[in-house]
DNA sequence: TACCTAAGGTACTGTGTGTACCTTATTTGT
DNA sequence: ACAAATAAGGTACACACAGTACCTTAGGTA
């Protein structure tokens, strides 16, 4: 009854937003190709021509998800925007979004490039972000020049994201969030 | 043709060796059920009247084959023996079993409880290993005791496990590991 | 010896992935 | 304007797996 048949990017789009739809009602478990089409309005022969398995609709529909969502803090001091990031980082990953990102973590262990592009869009976890935060807390002098290493700057959000996937909670309470950047992040920036 | 059919405990332990077998040579999406009941010469019912789900096998079967793995290293200072602590995990969350720790995880969404326990039994994950390793350090004078936090004594580990689930590696190199005692654990120990 | 408990065996429902094959609509080149 | 190429729709299928039902059979126990 469709008048016209839809093809090419108007179809991909419709795929797209059904999945990222199941993503967000049901978590990764409810993204089947079944689902997918049948909210999409069309058939699994489709997808299949697009994405090669679920598990990379599934991570193409997450990042559609979570888009958007790179904004960098500025507070003027170095505590107040990294509070700012966790705590915008901490909503991203709030059920369901950490159920849905454990679920494609665990679904990559065939597919590393598919991994690489996933960590790339991780909710706040790329280090440039960080980089930028510590390098405005060098102009003003809060912190040491040689604290600028990716390793260095990314250990709160890594803290952060180490208690959802390894804790399996829905949500991480305010005070860890304050405890990770007290007692670890920034005695860790201002000794290195 | 068995001469004696097996009962309660020794069923039991065939179930579960089999189990980890599957699990050390196929990862988790090896534990299937019917594949652990044929292996253990059983059906999937002598499973089921033991394990409510294939989930709660995994992780049975996971604490079997990491079981023995913590024991406290003693190198006389604290650098080398957080190296020494590090590899040691490091070797225990190489592929296979890294694939396994992400598989386990993911598949426990739904059950909080066995995902706790499955916290409880991570490779060198405790907190108690090293708040030891630090008390020791504390006793040296190596770093003062405000150290003794359970947050900060496991940032090492967390960052080393963050490696592994997040970009889906099956072996960190060791400058990784190097990296993060030199220019994270140590300066944040010492600094607080 | 009879009973009870637990194991073995088999079959089944339901759901999901991925593929095959054919039909039909739409675009593009001539 | 027409034909050929392209891509969508539709249906059916093979296969694997979770979990359940139901019955049969072995082996301790009273």
């Amino acid at each position: 009854m469709a008048q016209t048949r839809r093809r090419g990017a108007e179809l991909e789009e419709a795929i797209l937003r059904a999945a990222a739809g199941e993503l967000a009602e049901s978590g990764y478990p409810g993204v089947t190709m079944d689902r997918v089409a049948q909210r999409a309005g069309t058939n699994k022969n489709a997808i299949y021509r697009r994405w090669p398995n679920r598990a990379a609709l599934g991570i193409a529909a997450y990042q559609l998800l979570v888009k958007d969502n790179t904004r960098v803090p500025d507070t003027g001091e170095l505590r107040g925007d990294v509070l700012a990031t966790l705590r915008h980082a901490n909503e991203q990953l709030s059920s369901p979004n950490g159920d849905i990102l454990r679920g494609l973590l665990a679904s990559m262990q065939e597919e590393p490039e598919l991994l690489a592009a996933l960590h790339e869009r991780m909710a706040d976890g790329g280090a440039e972000l960080w980089l930028t935060i510590l390098r405005r807390a060098v102009g003003r002098g809060e912190v040491a020049e040689t604290a600028l290493r990716p390793r260095i700057a990314t250990v709160a959000i890594v803290l952060l994201r180490n208690e959802y996937v390894t804790r399996g909670i829905t949500s991480v309470s305010d005070e860890v969030i304050v405890e990770i950047v007290d007692d670890v992040y920034l005695p860790l920036v201002r000794a290195s």
